[in-house]
DNA sequence: ACACAGGGTCAGC
DNA sequence: GCTGACCCTGTG
């Protein structure tokens, strides 16, 4: 892999396995907005960067190559052979073998167990666009501003202390309607360690699940989002929506809406890479609108 | 207009 | 285990 630094940019020449959109647009991650010339911005890790494609070549600007290497690396997580790990899941099934080759260039983000925490507890029964500006509105609230980009400026995801201690007054203004007593509890109880995230990367899965599930509004589904998605665990299996409808839709063989037999079911025919089967297999279920127009491939 | 559902969770049986 | 309610808001 080819990584330079071009002006205020970082450059990483022949990234046929990095596409913003598929990156974005798949449900990890909220705190981005794609710019009319079909860039993203993104506010993570107390930083605002923007990326986009050009031809085979990403480039990342507002970022140095220390930022790149002590950051975005690990968040993008790079050091992943995504083309040996599409191959892997291709075989699999032709599902797997279509909805691998529809996302060329998605990754699966490395991103702070806390937001992803705040984030995922916001997702419940929720749409996304919602979700997107509950985020901004808490990080507006009470996060560090970070300079201004584009002409707006922007504001880091909130530490767990300034969750934890958001009046119910300006946390009605975040309008999240009945999650905001799960927010104010679970910042708290991770203020206070009776649920300690750092701790849960020690854990095996189900123990870190278990943990996890003492916070809040997180239940399975959740718990298995913060540790996908924030601790890089790839046989967490999130079962949501979309997820009942592929699952009924090819790998069940009798229509059932339990999460638990679900999941079961997931990790049995998609192994310890449950999680990257279940990212690829959601994006291209939404996004081919499987249950709306019919069957999707 | 007004019902309906949205990356679920919780309380009550 | 299963069921209904749940704050909002965009959609048809």
């Amino acid at each position: 892999m080819d990584i330079i630094q071009q002006g205020n940019s970082v450059v990483i020449r022949n990234a046929v396995e990095f596409e913003p959109r598929h990156i974005f647009e798949n449900g990890q991650c909220f705190r981005w907005t794609r710019e009319d010339d079909g860039s993203y911005t993104v506010v993570a890790m107390k930083r605002v960067i923007n990326v986009r494609k050009d031809g085979d070549d990403v480039i990342i600007d507002n970022c140095s190559m220390a930022d790149f290497n002590d950051i975005w690396y690990s968040y993008f997580d790079m050091g992943r052979d995504y083309a040996a790990l599409r191959k892997e899941l291709s075989q699999i099934d032709s599902h797997l073998m279509a909805a691998t080759e529809f996302a060329q260039g998605l990754r699966i983000l490395r991103q702070d167990m806390f937001e992803m925490v705040i984030s995922f507890i916001i997702s419940a029964n929720n749409q996304i666009p919602r979700i997107k500006k509950s985020v901004d509105r808490l990080s507006e609230l009470c996060g560090e501003p970070i300079g201004e980009y584009r002409g707006q400026m922007r504001y880091a995801f909130p530490s767990v202390s300034a969750v934890a201690s958001i009046s119910e007054e300006n946390l009605a203004a975040i309008k999240v309607g009945f999650r905001a007593p799960y927010i104010l509890k679970s910042a708290n109880m991770i203020l206070s360690r009776e649920v300690d995230l750092e701790s849960t990367g020690n854990l095996p899965y189900e123990d870190a699940c278990n943990e996890l599930m003492k916070l809040a509004g997180v239940g399975p589904k959740v718990a298995d989002c913060i540790l996908l998605f924030g601790d890089a665990r790839e046989i967490a299996f999130p079962v949501d929506t979309w997820v009942i409808k592929f699952m009924n839709e090819y790998y069940l063989e009798q229509s059932d809406k339990n999460m638990k037999r679900i999941k079961k079911r997931g990790i049995e025919v998609f192994g310890d890479k449950a999680g990257f089967a279940q990212q690829y297999l959601f994006y291209h279920a939404r996004e081919s609108g499987l249950g709306k127009k019919g069957p999707a491939v």
